[in-house]
DNA sequence: ATATTATTCAAGTCATCGCTTGAGTGATGT
DNA sequence: ACATCACTCAAGCGATGACTTGAATAATAT
């Protein structure tokens, strides 16, 4: 009755990669990744309802990606290791390579405008220190008070046409938001070009920034 | 009619996981990553039927984790790229981090003994160049001779013990086989250990040792 | 104790998956 | 043309998955 070893392992690593195989659940983990959340929350903010969230947390906790512990009346999950970023991130990166019609999308977001290579965090980092950037965060307001990066302005997509005015013609702007599967950014630069900003994406969001063991700013 | 394009990236990444969810892709990707092949012998190696070794096939296909080519009447499939090889470690190492079952699994190919952490490829090659190494490739012979790391020695699990003499007790001997999902070289570490060698895995298999431009002999 | 809030469980439905079987297609050799 | 070989396609099956609904727990507040 025992199968191969082998098998039985295939099978474990089958587990893990069929807990990223649902839309639901990449969706899950990114705000996951946005910082710990009871399900209440998570479900909120992805649009299941809340039994339905329950459900692919507890296969996201089965396939070790997350972990979960009670907190009063709440249950919070969050991330188990920086390795579940990672491999969100890689999976996002095979994807952009061979699949065609991710490279449609992204094209599609791009609006158009031809958009330059995102900036690396260490080079965001550097220039920060020198004071000659201007720094984008494109996410809900209540995700950029839970953190984000020093100096970021809370932006949200609807309102770059007000805000416009605003930003230094010069001074680079960097734009980022949740990480891995971060869509807002891609938008918000191809506006900013099309305005005749100097604007670039962050590579990476506020989890992998965090990650790294940079300045976070909460509030 | 037309989702969002968040919602469609995410079905795509989506796509991306979902062709490494289940075991009898892995197997296929694992013996993809020894060298193309055509697919008989893809299903020979891995047990499945033609017909279902061609349908996993197109799923990881249009998965973009492989590609492949007409040659004659044969269809090569091949890996991708490097991604491919580095997604399907990923997933190990998160399973290995975080799946209890796997751990047993593990421990129960070391057979009781305390498996040392495995010898880095570039380690490897620093010893080979000064000559203190034994290498031993586990994989079976056909794949042995499409490929391995030179001076290696071609050796069958169930051989370990007749060839255990012509081994030297004091050279540190260094195992290896497939790749990410490689299992022979646990068990044959194990064997040598307890038969009082001085043995280690070498972490990654040929795959790795390839990709990363390292020598390897054919034939 | 009872009520309230946050989460999980259980049952049911419809779609998809993995595998098998048998027919179909495409390139090569006689 | 015909046979052969290597692969793909199509149909059918039992099993699993995603989602909904409504009931069951678990921790706190009244």
């Amino acid at each position: 009755m025992s199968i191969s070893p082998k098998a039985a392992l295939l099978e474990e690593y089958a587990v893990v990669a069929h807990a990223l195989s649902a839309p639901a659940r990449l969706m899950l983990l990114e705000q996951i990744a946005q910082g710990e959340r009871g399900v209440e929350a998570l479900a909120d903010k992805t649009g299941l309802t809340v039994a339905n969230a329950s459900q692919h947390l507890q296969a996201l906790r089965r396939a070790g990606l997350v972990t979960s512990r009670r907190e009063g009346k709440s249950v919070i999950y969050r991330l188990s290791d920086a390795k579940t970023l990672a491999l969100m991130d890689l999976i996002r990166v095979v994807a952009e390579r061979n699949l065609a019609q991710v490279d449609r999308i992204l094209r599609g977001l791009a609006d158009g405008t031809d958009a330059p290579e995102p900036v690396s965090r260490g080079e965001l980092a550097q220039r920060m220190s020198e004071g000659s950037v201007n720094i984008l965060d494109v996410r809900p307001a209540d995700e950029f008070a839970m953190g984000h990066i020093p100096g970021a302005r809370n932006v949200m997509l609807g309102d770059i046409d007000r805000i416009a005015p605003t930003l230094s013609p010069r001074t680079e702007i960097i734009v980022y938001c949740r990480g891995p599967y971060c869509i807002y950014a891609h938008q918000v630069v191809a506006v900013l070009l099309k305005l005749g900003f100097n604007a670039r994406r962050l590579d990476g969001g506020l989890p992998e920034w965090r990650e790294e063991g940079r300045r976070v700013l909460a509030s």
